[in-house]
This record gives structure tokens, C-alpha cells and sequence, in this order.
DNA sequence: CGGGATCCCCCGAGATACTG
DNA sequence: CAGTATCTCGGGGGATCCCG
């Protein structure tokens, strides 16, 4: 079987052979936040080998879910932008990236938050169901470290894009235990006391914030057993 | 940053550093299924090397994803099974596996289809919307290749199994042309004369089993575009 | 300056053989 | 049965170079 296959006929297999490339999953990632051309994603994805990008790239694009599209201007400009195929996989990677944070803590040595990666993190963590039923427009800005995103919450949509945004209703500055309080570990009341989150605007605005976004939280000492043993019908009977 | 690492602290980067791993997240596929031997991760996953199973396993391990238990009995045998927090992958995994499985047609040249590939496929098309209101209990055994699974359809549950299963109430063969029936580009009526399916037992119930096994099919030509452009709404506001 | 291509090194993956 | 040992080879990492 040639390099990147399995041999077996398979969906995951499939899934695999594509996102198991490494770096794959990440470009995917910042492809689905919006097109970028190849110098927003080397800036988005510190420490990728451009060679390899520039091959990723082209593989995707053979798989279908990447176009290039050369932009007028000079100097020249390519601009790289996700297939409807591509979109697809926005629910899979949404179920990736909340399974993958449900045992985070704290940032490893050096690792950073990029604009991509935050709105990610907050897409994954919308929860259209959490939103008052007495909101009509409310507009949050989102800061991690340097990544930046804006939020936009209506009646019945939560939109969340990367970077600023004028006039918004509330800015978060997010701290070192900001999960804890996305977690539900930590009330809305004591979060800037207890340093997850510095405010800046209509501070009363922070409770909707943690109705809308939620983060689960794994214990990593149980082997993330959360609440008792895994019933059958939670997931047809798997395991 | 270390090999396999990418320097994030992102959810997604998280997952990707441990099911990025080339088999690995085959290697959970099978585990998924239920506790495995050494030996029958080897037969499940053809081609695999064994030295490289062997580190794969040590590094789930590692990362509380899977369990090994010596069993009694000579020779020595060995049983991995996959943790709570590896069972909390079951979604994410049925999300990909149905992004993959939309755009198989044909199997590649020497691909095979194993038990546990085939338990994961109908797991992850299993709908349990579409389950009658009639039935009590039905009994079936697909087959595909060498591959067996058995499934019960209860009244609020679907439960798939690798394996034969004694007196199925309707045992499925699957022909070349089985999916375009689940994809629903088949009517039932008409999949034994188009070779998608060789039936044994009540044929009448196979109406019940493609409403509760539903694969969606995409259009390849159109980089996967179905139903128009994607609206915004459909997944928050992605690309 | 943006968008790559080229080069070299090395680690990780594949294949096979062998052992407790 | 359940791995380890050894070798080879391709792909990834890192730096540099190139071209419009």
C-alpha cells in the first residue's frame, strides 16, 4: 500500500489517510476561520517548514478540499480558501477539539494561542441553546495572550470571527484559569477575583457569556471518567 | 517543540498529537470495538508493523487512552482495552468516519473490509430516529467481504457487534453496490435485482434496516457541495 | 516582500528476522 | 503469543536560496 494509505475500506481509514498527515489538521483549521493566503498560514502555524506547507497544500488541493486562487497585485498574491467538502468536517473537527481540550490545564513551555486557534476554541464551545431568551445583540471581544477574536451573539446565532471589532458591549481579557470558568468550575461572580478573566465594559454581561460557551472538563485522573461508568445508549453500546 | 508536538494550546492541536500518529487512530477504531490481544490488533490491521503497534500502544497507554492486563494462562496473553477517556472519542471518531465513508465508492485495488471497520461503519450510520415504532426486537447479520457484524434493533436502541450471531431474523451479504442502498440511491425493492445485497431470512425487513442505517453520499464533483451553499446558521458562521 | 523551491540531515515508519 | 532487534528508506524539520 502506498505511504499515506491503510488498505482497508474504510471511513475512518479514509479520514485518516487525509488528516493524518502531519500539520494537516491545523491548516484545516485556520482554512475553515476564512481564507488565507500562504503567508497568514506560515504566520498562524509557528514552526511549519514552508516546503511542507507548500506540499500540504497541494495535496489537499488534489483531494478536493482546498482551491488557489491567484490574487491580482503586485507583488502576486495566493489566496487559499476550503472547499463546501472541506466545511464538512467542521462538526468532526469540532468534536476533535473539544475532546482535545477536556484536558488542557496550563499552556506547555512556549506553546502559544493563535487568532484561528481562539476562535476555534470558542466555535467548538458555542451552545446556541445557552443564549437568554432576552438578548438582542450583544458583541464580546476575546483576547488570549495575543489572539484575538470577536463574538457576536443574536437571538438565535452565535457568529464568532478573529480579530478586533469596534464598540464592543464587553472585552475579555482571558487569564491563566480562564477554562476553569468556561469549565463551570468557577462562578461568573468570583472570576476576576480569582484572576480567570480581566473585564473591560458592561461586566454584567459576563454571565451570558458563560451560558453561551462551555467547555468540558475530564478528569485525567480517572482516565476522564466524568460522571460514573459510560452507560450503554450514550453511544449505541460501544465498548 | 518535540516531534510530534505542535506548539499550541489548542484543543485541536491537543487531539492531533495523539491520533495524528500514523495507525493510531485505527488502533482506537479496533478498541472501540472491544478489548483486543495483541494478536487480533495485528489481523485487524493488516500491514501494520508489529514493532510500531507495540510503541503505539505503550504511547496510548502513556496517555490514558488504553489499558493492558496480563491474563492468566500459558502462553502469556495480553489484553489492551480502551479507557473511559479513549471511549469519549466515540463521536468525534462516527464524525469522521462518516466524512470519510461520503465519498468511498469502489474499493482501492487489495482493500479489505475487517470486523471492526464494519461494526464502526454501521455504529456510525446507525440512526436510531429511524427505528420503527412496531418493532420489538430484530436480529440481523451483515456481511461484506469476509467481514461479519451483527446488529439488534430494539425499541430505543441499536446495538452493533462483530461476529456471527445465531438466528438472525435476516442475514444481509453486501454486493458492490451496497452503499448507494444505504445512501438512500437505492430503493430497497430494487437491491437484490442491482446486486447491492444478497438477502437470507425475511427479506421484508429490509426496509426497516436501510431507515435505520443511513450513509450520506457526496457528490465528489462538486467538492462535496449537496444541497446548494452552505448557509451560514448551519455550523455557526465557519469559513 | 510574498511565495515558494532546494538542500541536507535525521527521525520515524516499513519489512523481516528472531526470542522469551 | 507477544513482542524485540535490526536494517533500510521515505518523509519531516530546518535553513537557505530563488524568482517575480
Amino acid at each position: 500500500m502506498r505511504s499515506r494509505e491503510y488498505g482497508q475500506f474504510c471511513g475512518l481509514a479514509r479520514a485518516a489517510e487525509v488528516l493524518g498527515q502531519r500539520w494537516t489538521l491545523l491548516i484545516l483549521r485556520d482554512l475553515l476561520v476564512g481564507p488565507r493566503r500562504f503567508s497568514d498560514l506560515v504566520t498562524g502555524l509557528p514552526g511549519i517548514p514552508t516546503n511542507l506547507l507548500s506540499t500540504r497544500l497541494r495535496e489537499l488541493e488534489g483531494d478536493g478540499l482546498v482551491t488557489r486562487e491567484l490574487q491580482a497585485g503586485q507583488p502576486r498574491s495566493v489566496v487559499y480558501r476550503a472547499t463546501p467538502r472541506a466545511r464538512q468536517l467542521a462538526p468532526a473537527l469540532d468534536e476533535l477539539g473539544r475532546w482535545g481540550a477536556a484536558t488542557m490545564r496550563k499552556p506547555r513551555d512556549g506553546e502559544v494561542v493563535t487568532d484561528a486557534s481562539l476562535v476555534a476554541a470558542l466555535r467548538a464551545a458555542a451552545n446556541p441553546g445557552g443564549i437568554p431568551s432576552t438578548i438582542r445583540k450583544v458583541v464580546y471581544v476575546v483576547r488570549s495572550g495575543t489572539a484575538i477574536a470577536h463574538v457576536t451573539v443574536r437571538n438565535a446565532s452565535i457568529t464568532v470571527e478573529p480579530g478586533e471589532c469596534p464598540d464592543p458591549d464587553l472585552v475579555l481579557v482571558a487569564g491563566p484559569n480562564f477554562r476553569d470558568l468556561l469549565a463551570g468550575e468557577l462562578e461568573p461572580d468570583a472570576a476576576v477575583d480569582a484572576g480567570a478573566v480581566a473585564l473591560h465594559g458592561d461586566d454584567k454581561l459576563l454571565a451570558e457569556f458563560v451560558a453561551v460557551f462551555r467547555v468540558p472538563y475530564a478528569d485525567p485522573a480517572t482516565n476522564g471518567d466524568r460522571a460514573g461508568p459510560t452507560t450503554p445508549g450514550d453511544h449505541l453500546a460501544e465498548g
